[in-house]
DNA sequence: CCGCGATGTGCAATCGTTTACATAGTTGCC
DNA sequence: GGCAACTATGTAAACGATTGCACATCGCGG
């Protein structure tokens, strides 16, 4: 290829990539030779050679849930815009297989959405991490999320508001830093509105509408069950919304529901769904252009959490006892 | 670090790949002078030097589809459990960038999931491709989906059989395979069952619950409107209940409503939706599988058509007039 | 004691680029 | 006309592994 233009490899590589700094005419007979084998560049050898990966990684839990699915399309678009390739990790399936990934050079850096990796893997990583809406305590990594104490404070006050004195929380899975911290914002709300908190009212959940469906047996079978569910996801609250409707209890005529999330879907089901609006895109963007900016600056992403605002959205879920 | 063990590079390179063929002693030496290194082996470069990637890559118009999560899991469990990453690209953000992808060394395989790419650039790439869900009628490409035409009579033949006579219709985008397809299941069973096709009852849409809830403003306009609809998708069913419930109108008291695709959510929806289930853990997971044999055999994949079976769920969104 | 196969290592080429440096022309200025 | 400053190109050394081949060592049978 270089021998048919007539060239060294050199200035076939001047010629791709800085195209100014090489004579027209010689420009032109590459171009020419380009053409004629179809040749294209070895990015890979490239990448070795410049000792960067031109890709970020993202690592989830269980990819298959729908709240990540808009960070994950923000982060690809950014990342695109960039040039970076981004590649796709699940971290519970690959759980046994982290530790290489942010040291093989393969990667530029990490977007980490799960908070409870072992931190020894994460600190064995040589490459840039970004967190995104989950975070971990024993290490100071920059972090994008909201403030999940304050947000779920909001639909617990919303609640309160409408009169409710009885209201119930399903939960998220234990050891979640979500999950511990929507707990405590619907502890410190309820303590603060002065409302009860009996422990029968404390459903543990995990994020999904099974959970939801289930919790919604454990609490019409309470004695004096409480006339509002504040939940730690959209779809728990959605699932114990359906399992209600199969047995024979509607909301918000029997229960009023306040999700936590603004899925998609929360606002088209029946009824629509009072929740807190998470700025899922945002999040995702927001995190990919602050790890990014830290690998074309060559420093480290600025530590400590950046919240961005999330906001209760009422719906029909909800109404006044 | 091959200076600290005191042996050459090859012999490190040997007792990282292949500890079987060195020296009891030499390997101990090697191990232990790793260990005290922190020597992590650059993937990038062996990779350079075997001529791989280690990598599939995943192009999926619109990512933040909740349809395709479960797929792209899929692929990432499959994919992972091969020691191949996953590369995701969205083919619509990522459309003028796509030429290289399939050429340029740093993947060893694409999932195609999008029928509407132009066919010369996927004529251009180098390394094997399988098509899922989609299929480019233009290239011959190796496809994992399923029987749209027939899955979607399924759909109406139900609604037939529960005495619907005006069966309306809502589509998908148009130009997309899958929307011609399921719109020639609909037009195939009406016609086979002997039901009028009346243009006021085709609206057309684009797979989102937007634009079922637009077609549902449409529908409620129709004089002697269809006393049941059928879908492209679940999510414009969804959309197009929803919508139903705000203009006062209750599914399936006024009307039937079936979906194409079986989304998590449709099973919890109120009413939980009839629809045609679509296997989507199976059709990412046999894809992948299929990919990654023809890069273990170094045959490229089996061309033709692979049909997943699809299946009816009738839950209760649709009742007899 | 010699030769042969098996075993364990090192040498050096290789993967396909990029890039520091050297070199050969060109131009311009005094 | 000579020297400096450019410009355009080639040479060759990286990048960091893998791997074919050569070589040394050892055990063993003849």
């Amino acid at each position: 290829m270089a021998r048919l233009a007539g060239v060294s490899t050199a200035t076939v590589s001047r010629t791709l990539s800085r195209p100014e700094k090489v004579g027209a005419a010689t420009r032109a007979r590459v171009m020419q030779a380009v053409a004629a084998t179809g040749y294209r560049l070895n990015a890979a050898a490239r990448d070795l050679r410049q000792r960067r990966a031109r890709a970020i990684t993202l690592l989830a839990p269980n990819l298959a849930n729908t709240y990540f699915s808009r960070i994950v399309a923000a982060v690809q678009e950014v990342a695109g815009a960039a040039g970076l390739r981004v590649q796709l990790l699940d971290s519970q399936v690959e759980s046994d297989r982290l530790g290489p990934v942010g040291s093989d050079g393969r990667t530029d850096g990490i977007l980490l959405l799960d908070g409870g990796l072992d931190p020894e893997i994460v600190r064995g990583w040589t490459v840039p991490v970004v967190m995104v809406c989950e975070w971990m305590d024993a290490l100071g990594l920059p972090c994008v999320g909201t403030d999940n104490v304050a947000a779920m404070g909001l639909a617990v006050d919303h609640l309160a508001d409408l009169g409710h004195r009885r209201i119930a929380w399903i939960g998220g899975p234990p050891g979640n830093v979500l999950s511990a911290a929507r707990a405590e914002g619907f502890t410190a709300a309820m303590t603060r509105r002065g409302l009860p908190l009996r422990d029968r009212d404390r459903l543990t959940g995990d994020f999904t509408m099974a959970s939801g469906a289930c919790a919604a047996h454990l609490w019409a079978a309470t004695p004096e069950r409480a006339t509002a569910i504040a939940c730690a996801s959209d779809e728990s609250a959605l699932g114990f919304i359906s399992e209600c409707d199969r047995m024979g209890l509607a909301c918000p005529r029997d229960v009023s529901v306040a999700g936590f999330d603004d899925i998609d879907f929360s606002e088209r089901f029946i009824p629509p769904l009072t929740t807190v609006h998470q700025p899922r895109a945002a999040l995702g963007r927001r995190a990919a252009e602050q790890l990014i900016a830290a690998l074309e600056s060559g420093e480290p992403p600025p530590a400590g959490r950046q919240i961005l605002p999330s906001r209760l959205v009422v719906r029909g879920s909800t109404r006044a006892v």
